[in-house]
DNA sequence: GCTAGAAATTAAAACGTTTGCGGCATTATG
DNA sequence: CATAATGCCGCAAACGTTTTAATTTCTAGC
């Protein structure tokens, strides 16, 4: 399995490994016979070059990274689609990495993408600890956060204003006639979850609700975590009428534990997630739920990872975009 | 953004460079105290080894690429979780590509991966046509296939048993009483759908029950495929009494169609798809269908991988799974 | 036929590692 | 004390490219 190389070449067509070099990449001053000559030569031979040698003199791979807490919560494959599409647009390429919720392992993939030297790494974090995360930024590549806000301020991001979708969804709620509204969030700590927590709380003071402390329950941003929350809120005496879900999967196990405990969505209880994945759609599902430009999102940081790459900028870029209410057939007025 | 290299190391320490590649990677003799000064001063510096020149000298990269044709079918993020837990188990990374159904970017992809020079390619090939994978394992990297068996027998693949699947699914529907059962399937020329296909028309074959063409129709392994076909299936004057999906994906919109059509599943039409992907089994789904393997799959991809690479093996290995027959709510007995 | 200048090509350094080989201390052996 | 063995470490080549500067070849004007 050895692979054909530029010298190879050189010595086939009896020139200098310069011109091959040249020859092959084209942007440079070499004469339309040789170049033509090398090239089927090239192709003959089947040569590939080496990216990698070529990485280590030019100082740039295109390559990207592209660090995601679950790839099996549809939202993400959607953002990675938009990432993909404008990278290769691009002449880029990107690595998928997924941590799977765990701190650990994004360090690790950081480490592993610097190490092989990307040219610049988007990512939607795992936790609030993005001090490896900023600091990767500040001294060895940049980076850009996907569908999340730092608390820092000197980050690049892109992402859907959290705290305005909650405060859509609850207010919807609430044009409906619902007063006793529950929050299945993911996990606690997550920015995207304090938005959204900190939205659907503001609505409820604005309109002088008081909150129950047991209508607020945080796991993960899981199936299984909206559905084992649901059935414990569901065991206790005060049931609310409504449950604002911390995304649509969670809010597809919310649905799954109401039915299963016999009650009815929506005419016993209302539900709205946050996503709109793909699946929320599907007529038996019908979810309603705030909708997140999710393809938009990926595409938008690669365009900006791009523009920190080629200008070398380091002030930071932020793109906020718009929440959407997408109103199907899980909330029914009270 | 200038990096410090083993030379800045070396320097700052006052030895050679290689003393301090020796110290760093630990399998060659060096004495305990050198090694100690120089990682606590690697570590000071920030030192983040470069792996793209050291795989130029190591000729690996511990880089494997795993290439599938959708991303936004939730079939192949799991059986990216099962390749990505089993290279990072055994210290290797993974790049995954998309090709979204589109032969040129495989074709693209793959000879980016190699021009990365990654240790293995397991694919899950966009079409029929697999020729440049199959030379590409023959004479620069080795790749295995992922949920697909090639026509070809020289060829590394792990694979459910699509014939067998389709048995079992055609068998059941036969003796809940159908007679009348439609094939709606994905690419045509694609392996996974003909074996099933053929799985599908010989058991009827064997139970002596004729063939419609109108009932067997092909697309794409995608929901608004299959929502398509249903539609003109359903129009014709002749209706099927089953369907047999081509996968989960195909048979959420089968489903979708038959509903719009005002009519009721199961108890108008029976549907079966196949994978079993999760949200198949969703309250508000409860899709019968036949399991498939998938997180295993991708971990015996790079099981069989990491082999080749090891022994450098070409004798070609092949791992068919069992199909599972799952049975929730959208069958009926006639 | 000469020469200036442009065009095409080559030589060689550089990128950041790993590693085989050789050399120098240090220790063990006789 | 001389020698052999051992343990550490340095030198330098190699990996496959790109690219700058230098050199050769070609073209054209006189």
């Amino acid at each position: 399995m050895m692979s054909v190389t530029i010298k190879d070449i050189a010595k086939a067509a009896n020139v200098s490994y310069a011109t091959v070099s040249r020859a092959l990449s084209g942007h440079s001053e070499i004469s339309d016979k040789t170049k033509k000559k090398i090239r089927k030569l090239a192709k003959e031979m089947g040569y590939t070059p080496n990216a990698i040698a070529k990485g280590l003199v030019t100082k740039n791979t295109k390559t990207l990274g592209f660090i995601v807490p679950d790839i099996t919560n549809p939202f993400f494959p959607e953002v990675a689609q938009g990432v993909e599409d404008c990278a290769n647009r691009n002449g880029y390429q990107v690595f998928l990495c997924n941590t799977s919720w765990k701190l650990e392992k994004e360090k690790q993939y950081l480490k592993a993408l610097y190490g092989k030297r990307v040219d610049g790494i988007v990512v939607s974090p795992t936790s609030n600890d993005i001090t490896h995360l900023v600091e990767a930024d500040r001294n060895k590549v940049p980076v850009v956060f996907a569908a999340y806000r730092p608390a820092i301020a000197d980050c690049n991001f892109v992402a859907t204003d959290d705290y305005k979708s909650a405060e859509i969804a609850a207010e919807y709620l609430l044009k409906l006639g619902h007063r006793k509204i529950a929050y299945i969030g993911g996990q606690q700590e997550s920015c995207t979850n304090k938005y959204r927590l900190k939205g659907y709380t503001d609505v409820l003071k604005k309109h002088d609700i008081s909150l129950s402390p047991s209508y607020i329950k945080h796991g993960a941003f899981r199936q299984q975590s909206g559905y084992q929350l649901t059935k414990e809120l569901l065991i206790a005496n005060d049931v609310p009428t409504a449950i604002l879900a911390g995304n649509d999967i969670i809010a597809l196990g919310v649905i799954q534990a109401i039915e299963e405990f016999g009650l009815d969505v929506p005419n016993n209880i209302s539900v709205v997630g946050f996503d709109d994945i793909s699946f929320a759609s599907l007529d038996k599902v019908q979810l309603t739920t705030v909708f997140q430009p999710k393809y938009t999102t990926g595409e938008l940081c690669v365009e900006v990872l791009l523009q920190k790459i080629k200008d070398g900028d380091q002030n930071p870029t932020h793109k906020m975009l718009e929440p959407e209410l997408v109103i199907r057939r899980t909330c029914k007025g009270i």
